[in-house]
DNA sequence: ACTGTCGGTTCGGTCACTGAACCTTCAGGT
DNA sequence: ACCTGAAGGTTCAGTGACCGAACCGACAGT
């Protein structure tokens, strides 16, 4: 976590793992890179994170290997940050931080994540109970529910109101 | 969070989760109240965290309800902290972020949790893969695997060396 | 009266986060 | 050749959170 001090006299696992997701912003990181946001512009207009805190987390998620920056263009070069198997097994803990959030702190339904083959809501773990399995990350299908702001500012949450499924990379349209 | 600004632009439950449990330490209060521990002291030691900031950490957990403050003897006036059923919903979390951090940084098993009616350890999720049954943080037995160091110096940790269920108040042998 | 415990508060120093400005590379238009 | 704009950063001053140590008040035991 690297604030001045870590977590080190922790023999837990917990307090591992916050050592690498811990910091303000970072879950954050990760929850858009599995919502398909992928390049560093996208992520800042999206999080409305400083810049250089953002330039931070992407370079320690790639040191971590959460995410793999991945040159997508030569000239000029540009990059992009993909989620790894590693981001992706982050995906159980968002969901039931997400959950916990909603069913105690969240008035309405922000947004629904279902199973893409059958359509049915996720349970808490992100298991399709009505196929009794656990659904890959990549066939959660995200929809909007009627919490969220149907004319959001910038061009990420647009592209966010239209059902996709997880890790589908985000296609941004421009104005 | 309240670090110079919120998460406010966020329509995200993550998001409002992150508001109330996302800043240092206090996920670890909260792992802590779910291991057992009630006294300020007892997270003092067992986690080496500031004064200043525990003291923080458990009113702001008692303001959202997870923590329940509560006078345990009148003279000298002394009050714990227990976990609020907010508190224990998340169990979910806390369990999955464990997992990942073992499965992704650590190297051996610092802690067995199982089902204490049939002993089974539990699933990612915190089921019970034999019983096929969510189950309660009450019947949750803990139990020191091999990776945890077998004589801590604190009493707190020695404490925990006992297999013990969640919830249950921890005891501290004063040595 | 002295000592020790518990549960804090206070305080100076350090470090991380914030917001704004600036920089570089390159593409496209004129 | 020049200008503009986008992308992806870096730099920097200011602020606020965190750190560690010291201090404090109430009370119990001796």
């Amino acid at each position: 976590m690297a604030l001045g001090k870590d977590y080190a006299t922790q023999e837990c696992s917990i307090a591992r793992a916050l050592e690498v997701v811990g910091e303000r912003w970072t879950l954050l990181v990760v929850r858009d890179a599995l919502y398909g946001v992928r390049r560093y512009n996208d992520f800042l207009v999206h999080l409305g994170i400083p810049r250089a805190v953002l330039a931070a987390r992407l370079q320690t998620l790639t040191a971590e290997g959460i995410l793999h920056k991945r040159r997508y263009q030569q000239s000029p070069p540009r990059d992009e940050y993909v989620v790894t198997d590693r981001g992706i097994a982050l995906w159980p803990t968002l969901r039931s931080l997400g959950l916990w959030g909603r069913e105690h702190f969240g008035e309405v339904q922000l947004r629904y994540f279902r199973h893409v083959t059958c359509g049915t809501e996720l349970g808490p773990y992100g298991e399709c109970p009505a196929c009794r399995s656990v659904v890959p990350v990549a066939d959660v299908l995200v929809e909007p529910g009627p919490g969220l702001d149907p004319d959001p500012a910038d061009p990420v949450s647009r592209a966010l109101l239209k059902p996709k499924l997880l890790l589908e990379p985000l296609v941004i349209e421009s104005a």
